[in-house]
This record gives C-alpha cells, structure tokens and sequence, in this order.
RNA sequence: CGGGACGUAGCUCAGCUUGGUAGAGCGCGCGCUUUGGGAGCGUGAGGUCGCAGGUUCAAAUCCUGUCGUCCCGACCA
C-alpha cells in the first residue's frame, strides 16, 4: 500500500524552526521527520523513522554480511560492571547516573563495553569459540553540555555498537579489517562521502584507531589531509621530526639582558632590539617555550610538570592527556591543566616567565628541569626539540633569556612527548607535501582496543594448551541517527531534502494535480502497479490541496522522483522529475511503469 | 562551566521602553469561489504570555530566582 498524504501523519511547516542553525535540522522539522521533544532528544515521525530503519537495515545487512550477530542489551544498567572498568568515575559528568526505590545506582549506558565482555565471559570459555563479532543498535545516552545542531549532537541518540572477541592480536587485525570493510561498503550504500582518518584511540584505551569523518563544514572535528592522501584526526597526526643536527661547531650559549619578556612575542621583539642576530631577525619559532602544567591525578593529587615547545607554537592539552600517563608514569586518566600560582610558588628556583632547561652560572651548566635537575621537576619536550638543535630561552634569572642553548649538548629531557596541535601547512608524515585541514562530523569510529575491558572484567579462555589467556578485543561504531543528520545535510537543494534512493522515505512521489476523478483513479493505478513491482510509493492523493502546495510539499519532502499526473493525462502522459539531475521530462503512460522502475533500480545500484 | 541573545497560539513573530480585559501572518474547522507553483472572501476554534516568587489596586510588560533554547568558547569516542 502506497504512504497517502491524505491521512500521513505530517504536516509540513512553512517556516525554518527559529531554533535550528544547520541546513539538516531546519529541513528535517520543516519537513516533518523529526520534532524536538526533549533538551537533546528528538521523536521520530513516520516519514523520519522510515529513513531511519533504511539506515539501520542497511548496516544490519553489512554487519550480518561480515559474520556479525545481532544482540540486544537493556540501557538502563547497573554500575558494577562500570565501576570494574574505571569507567563509572572516568566518564565524569558525561553519562546519566540514576538511582533505584531501594537506592542502587544505576547509569544509562553511553556506551556498552563492558555489557558485551561480560555477556562472552557469560558463555564462552574457549578458544574454539572464537572469534565472535556481536553487535546491537541500540539508544545510547551522554549528558551533553551542549546539544545542538538537530539530531548531530544530542543527548539521547542510536548507535551500532559492534564488538570483536578473538584468541590474540592476529585475531583483531582481521576483525578490524573485516569492519573497516563494511563500513566503506555501508556509507556507499547510504551514499554518504566518508573519508577514513587515523584516530587518537583516547578513552577507549586502545591502540590502532579510525575514525570515518563526513566532510561537512557544519562537522566539529578537524582532520588533516596531505596531497598524498594521509588522513588523520588532528588530535592523531604523528610529528613530523626534524634531522638531528652536528653541534660540535655550535657557539656556547650566552645569557642575555632581556628586560620584561615572559611572552613569546614581547621576547621576539626584546631579542630583536637588544640582541640582533647576525642574519635575519629573531623568530617565535627560534624560541623554547617552557610551559609549566599541572596533572591532577586520579586521588587527586597535582603533579607539575614542564613541557617545552618551540615559541610559535600552543600547548594541546587534550593531546597532552593522552601522552601524559606513560611519560609520567602514573594510572588512570589524569586531567591536565595550566599550572596555577599556587603549584608554581612551591618551587622556588622556578622564575616565572624565565624559566629554562638549564641554568648557567659560574662557566657551569645547572640542569633545573627534568626528574634528576635541581627542581625534580619531570621535564618533556616536543619532538620538534630534536639533537642539536639551538633555542632561545628562559635562563632562570629575573629578566634574561640564554641564547644559543643547544638540545643534547645545554640540556636533556626525560621524554619527548607529542604536546602541540597540527597546523596548516605543516610537512605530512607521508612526506607528500604540506597538510590541509578540514572539518568533518565524525559517523564511525573503529578501534583495536586490545585486553583492557576483558583484562579489568576477566575474560579468558583456555587455548589450545589448556592455558587462560585473556581475549583481545576490537570495538566498533556507527551513529545511525547522525547518519540521517549528515544525509540531510549532504543532500539537499533550496527546495528541500533529496534524499539517496537507498534510504528515502519513498522511491517515488506521486502528486495528482487537478480535480478530475480520472486524474485521481489513473493516479491510485499506477501507485499499485508501482507498489506491484517493488517500488515504494509516498502517493499525494489529497483531493483539495492546490498543486503549488503538493509541489513545495514533495520538494520539500524529498523523495528522489516524482511523477505528476495531472493535466498531461489528457494527451497520454505523465511527468516525470529526477531530484538528483534536477530534470524533469513528459512520458507516455504506456512505457511509464518500466522506465520509473528502471530509474529507481539505477539508483538504488548506483549507490551500492 | 564562562560570555552573549532569546522564551507570547501548532509554526514564524509583534506587543514589553511608558503596567490597565492577548495580537498578526501561516497552519487548523466551516461555507463559497479558485484549481500546474504555498490562491481569495467570509466565519470560527485555539494561548496558565516557560516556571516560581516579589512589587502594585492592577504584571506578558517592572524586580529576583529558576528552567529551557540558540550562538561563541571550554568540554566531549
């Protein structure tokens, strides 16, 4: 049976919702998909969760194909397994705590890592039994700060979740690869450009990592992309690190007068005026900058810490979090944060604005930074501070820089640790030219992320000599109803929505114009030999609506064709228009059934 | 969590400065006309003015608080 406007559950608005910004939100409630009912939570409408099960369906199909078997967990869960994982204190104010009539805590799952773990624990004690890929799609719930842009970041949203269970790390490649595989196959089938980007593996605790990333200017995550087609999450670009250079013919490091400088730029320009450089003139980048930053472990204890930088760069302190346990040496996850007064005044050798590797007094060079200097302060550094190379920088006294301070030979470090965001133009790892960054919403994620949930939920198997091993583990994801969002967003004109024939609510619009019942009965006709022949059909079948309604309705809508009949019935023809070529052409009734059939086909095999 | 803007009918908005019985357009019902690009005329239904306090004879309007929305930033698989 044909969808009737009739008796549709929609009704289109005329104007844009005052409190959408992004091209997919405005077009979506316009046009009937969804309706904000909650702070971050959208109810879907008929013709919204139509697009919305083709979008699961086909990630279901391709999760089927690659030997995934569908499950189905509760979101309200208990927090023990959570607790067990570290995950109940690390997700902070991120996920909905709750609690039960007898007091219990309870959590709406973010995310379900340690559900899938426990389950396989629950039933599998062999090596014979693996490998296993388990999937769901399932509601997930994050207490966004900040819900915006529609259903692009929300509160309460659908996901696939799939997880790898394998006997060793053989195992997990191919699960990781099979899964990188289908979702190529699955967003070519949705017809949504993605691009693969390499992926910092972050709270997931993993090690290989991509992200698929829908080019969009409306994305929040930022990418680099280098001529030779490296891809990476900007958060994720490996440093590109300088030759080492011979300083055996290095002049020595000379302390200089520098009178009020503790900021790069007012340094530069100090440097400049008091002491001129032979060639040229001084530049940020010459300059070491010494950023004094504090870890807040997780009992809460600040640990200072110094990472320097070359001058023209900023300190990433997100990145800075995900290198900072190993260089330091500590578990858990802590967070990292500008050092404040108070952390600072507690070392008294630090001078504030003038602080340095190394102190010269005296013909001696004093370490002052690092576990084994004066301070004991751990001491990182960029890996742009290569060997040999020469900075200017803080000397440690009131008001004066050291200039000619070269790395290895002046000074050392306990680690050299990625602390700084990519930018444009820097040199790409794959040496192919100068990246490019562009933004992009993030539609799947993939992660190797090893034995962490099956080592901190015991999960082992015997292998094949009777031992206990822990299994390796991959995790998987797709945001569904982002995917809706990010279709919208990629397909549509100044009309409407035009959705890909692999996921539109309908195949074909049909629009009867006129009040002739001819027009009306020929239309209802070729609905059913349409349905018939396994085409969906959205059939405006509303008898009082003018043409220039249904018209903007169907636009509006988004259903890839239309076909109108109306006055052309008279001479023998229907009109056909292709939202996707942006045509529209007369055909005799006669051939109308095979050639929209045909279309529709060439469509839905176009995009996979 | 910081900075800014805003909450009035299903939707888009006016009214608030200067307190005095709640408005328009679209949408919805009914009637007539129109009928291939959001048509016209008439006639209706529909709102605790986000919520809670306060000031006042009187509050959509003034004050305080609170909740929510949007934007920028912070945060964020």
């Amino acid at each position: 049976m044909p969808l009737r406007m009739s008796s549709l559950f929609l009704r289109t608005l005329r104007d844009d919702p005052a409190d959408a910004e992004v091209a997919s939100h405005k077009l979506l409630v316009r046009a009937g998909y969804i309706r904000r009912a909650a702070p971050g939570g959208y109810t879907w409408l008929p013709l919204g969760l139509r697009v919305k099960n083709k979008v699961e369906n086909i990630v279901r199909e391709e999760m089927n194909a690659i030997g995934g078997q569908e499950v189905h967990f509760p979101a309200l869960l208990p927090k023990e397994p959570y607790e067990a994982t570290g995950r109940w204190e690390d997700y902070g104010d991120g996920i909905f705590r709750l609690q039960d009539r007898s007091g219990s805590d309870f959590l709406l799952a973010p995310t379900h890592e340690e559900l899938f773990t426990l389950l396989v624990k629950d039933h599998y004690s062999s090596y014979k039994d693996l490998p296993v890929y388990l999937y769901q799609i399932q509601t997930k719930y994050r207490d966004e700060a900040r819900p915006r842009a529609g259903l692009l970041r929300v509160r309460e949203f659908i996901m696939k979740d799939s997880y790898s269970f394998t006997i060793d790390q053989d195992g997990l490649n191919e699960a990781y690869d099979k899964h990188r595989l289908a979702y190529v196959r699955i967003f070519e089938r949705l017809g949504l450009e993605v691009v693969a980007v390499q992926a910092m593996a972050g709270a997931m605790g993993g090690s290989r990592s991509e992200e698929f990333l829908h080019p969009s200017a409306a994305g929040e995550d930022t990418f680099v992309e280098s001529p030779g087609g490296y891809r990476a999450n900007v958060e994720a670009v490996d440093t590109v690190v300088p030759e080492t250079i011979d300083y055996t013919e290095a002049p020595a490091a000379e302390v200089k007068d520098t009178p009020v400088s503790t900021t790069i730029a007012a340094l530069v320009e100090v440097a400049n005026e008091l002491a001129p450089k032979d060639n040229g003139s001084w530049e940020a980048s010459e300059t070491l900058k010494c950023v004094v930053l504090t870890a807040v472990l997780d009992g809460g204890e600040r640990q200072l810490f110094v990472v320097a930088v070359p001058g023209d760069r900023e300190v990433d302190v997100k990145r800075l979090e995900a290198f900072i346990p190993d260089a330091l040496g500590v578990a858990g996850e802590p967070e990292v944060e500008p050092a404040t007064h108070d952390d600072i005044a507690k070392h008294a050798n630090l001078v504030p604005g003038y602080i340095g590797p190394t102190l010269l007094q005296d013909g001696n060079a004093i370490p002052m930074l690092g576990t084994k200097s004066q301070t004991g302060i751990p001491f990182f550094v960029d890996p742009r501070i290569v060997s040999g190379s020469s900075w200017v920088t803080g000397a440690n006294q009131d008001q004066k820089h050291v200039f000619g301070l070269v790395a290895d030979r002046d000074f050392t470090w306990d680690a050299v640790i990625e602390a700084t965001a990519v930018r444009d133009g820097d040199p790409a790892p794959d040496g192919s030219g100068p990246l490019a960054t562009r933004r992009g919403m993030e539609m799947g994620h993939i992660f190797q992320l090893g034995r962490k949930y099956a080592e901190a939920l015991d999960l082992k198997v015997l292998d094949e000599h009777g031992k206990q091993v822990v299994v390796t583990m991959g995790s998987y994801g797709i945001g569904i109803s982002r995917a809706v969002a990010a279709l919208a967003e990629a397909h549509h004109d100044d009309k409407g929505l035009i959705w890909p024939m692999n996921v539109a609510p309908a195949h074909v619009h049909i629009v009867a114009t006129g009040k002739d019942d001819e027009i009306f009965e020929a239309a209802e006709e070729f609905a059913t030999k349409l349905e018939a022949a396994g085409v969906e059909v959205l059939y405006d079948d509303r008898r009082k609506a003018q043409a220039g309604v249904k018209f903007s309705d169907a636009e509006l809508i988004g259903v890839p064709l239309h076909l109108i009949v109306g006055r052309g019935l008279a001479k023998g023809t229907l009109e056909l228009k292709d939202r996707h070529a942006d045509t529209r052409e007369d055909i005799p009734l006669d051939d109308a059934l095979d050639h929209v059939v045909a279309l529709v086909r060439k469509y839905q095999n176009s995009q996979g």
